[in-house]
DNA sequence: CGTTGGGTTGATCGGTATCAAATAGCGTGG
DNA sequence: CCACGCTATTTGATACCGATCAACCCAACG
């Protein structure tokens, strides 16, 4: 993979959220990086672990997830290409959650010391990436929502409504179809549920003709009620600068 | 309230958790502000809002919260004295969600054009901001995994303790006895459950002998039963600065 | 006082967990 | 190509947590 396929998912996410300059994104195109390939399921970086590097997804999905004593595992975030999962480790060494790879995929990483030093020289890429953390930031809380007071129905529509949205932005939507490469085991920690009521749940979308989920691909059959079920107001995604 | 007695929860804080110099901190003081006071549950900034100021809690207890479209309210987060609930707001002009004041308080509001010369002038002072709002997303992770994950009772005693580890660093705990100024209909919106469900889980505190709360005032009885409920681990709200 | 907003308790219902088992899909090696 | 084994999916039966509905209690306060 060249320097030509990293960076357009991200430039794209950040133009339209941040409204960066193309200037501070040829700076940061002009980065030094490393590309690592992870497998499904792989952990990329484990609570507690102090990188010395960013990532930024390439190609694949990766989540964020925590683990409580008894076991219990709850996915915090989804991430796809274009996303920098650990933008947060530039200012807190520790990982507080584990970083892990839901389907294969490509991460380039990029060091601490040229991004702080990319951030001194340019103000605005230090501001572009803190809008990016401010936005991660509005998602978790949405996620906080979407947990706390909807019905499991009603959470997954949602669940996967905003993924679409972050996947269009990117390019990654054709004809109402696209990956969540989570199994139902996964999509329940996502929300809280076992993997048993996700497929109930699952089954009732489906014969309900509001989608399908096979194999990690999604196909929306009726948009108005994938609407009404997920009362998606994507304000919080902020995909227009507006600051 | 003078301005002596508006800055020291949030140097606490910040010293503590982002380890911000002093030197950036005497240049934070002296920036102007307006002092507003709110009284229980009044709205401070509403949903969609672009306020041109951030606040600063010198005073009293705000929350964060959502409403969705069927009018379940989900709370987001506590702010205690010291907390700045709305920094996004330098970056993101509109609010995603509401500020409401959960006691009588008061705020300071500090306008965004002030601080973003402040920050233009002193980098330092930007990275300290930058730092809070990653550990406001990390406190709201963990948000995440309470209530996906944690039984009422246990997820119930995790927010009493997570909110007395951020009490006793600007020195508001005495006698392990602290403000928790939420209704059970409050507290039930925070855990995703309904208010005679956080009746009968703190009757169920009460009668373990582990905690009281009464008139917005926990007191706690059984301090390693309370640990052993909550498996409280609180390097995500990052009490040494490490980076 | 009377009013009001929280708190408390009981009865019942529904959503979700749990346990168990069968089925389907997929990669591997014979 | 088929047999095997692993993992994910699917379905059923039952138990339990928490919602809902309804009443009543209590303390603060005008």
């Amino acid at each position: 993979m060249t320097s030509d396929r990293i960076w357009p998912p991200l430039f794209e996410r950040l133009k339209t959220t941040t409204g960066a300059s193309d200037q501070d994104l040829q700076a940061l195109a002009a980065l030094p990086f490393t590309l690592r390939h992870y497998r499904e399921n792989q952990t990329v970086l484990r609570d507690g672990e102090q990188p010395s590097e960013c990532c930024l997804i390439a190609d694949g999905f990766c989540m964020r997830a925590k683990t409580i004593a008894d076991g219990r595992r709850q996915i915090l975030s989804i991430h796809i290409p274009g996303d920098l999962p650990n933008l947060q480790n530039l200012h807190y060494a520790a990982m507080d959650h584990d970083l892990v790879a839901l389907s294969d995929c490509t991460l380039a990483f990029i060091g601490h010391r040229a991004l702080k030093d990319l951030i001194r020289e340019r103000p605005g890429v230090g501001d572009m990436f803190w809008r990016d953390t401010l936005v991660d930031a509005a998602i978790s809380r949405e996620w906080i929502v979407n947990v706390g007071q909807r019905s499991t129905y009603n959470r997954l529509a949602h669940l996967i409504v905003e993924l679409r949205e972050r996947l269009r932005l990117i390019g990654r939507v054709i004809d109402n179809t696209f990956a969540i490469p989570l199994t139902q085991e996964q999509l329940g920690e996502a929300m809280g549920v076992t993997s048993v009521h996700t497929n109930r749940i699952l089954r009732d979308l489906r014969i309900d003709g509001v989608l399908e989920l096979q194999r990690g691909t999604v196909k929306i059959f009726d948009e108005h009620k994938l609407q009404e079920l997920a009362q998606f107001d994507g304000r919080y995604l902020h995909l227009s600068p507006s600051a």
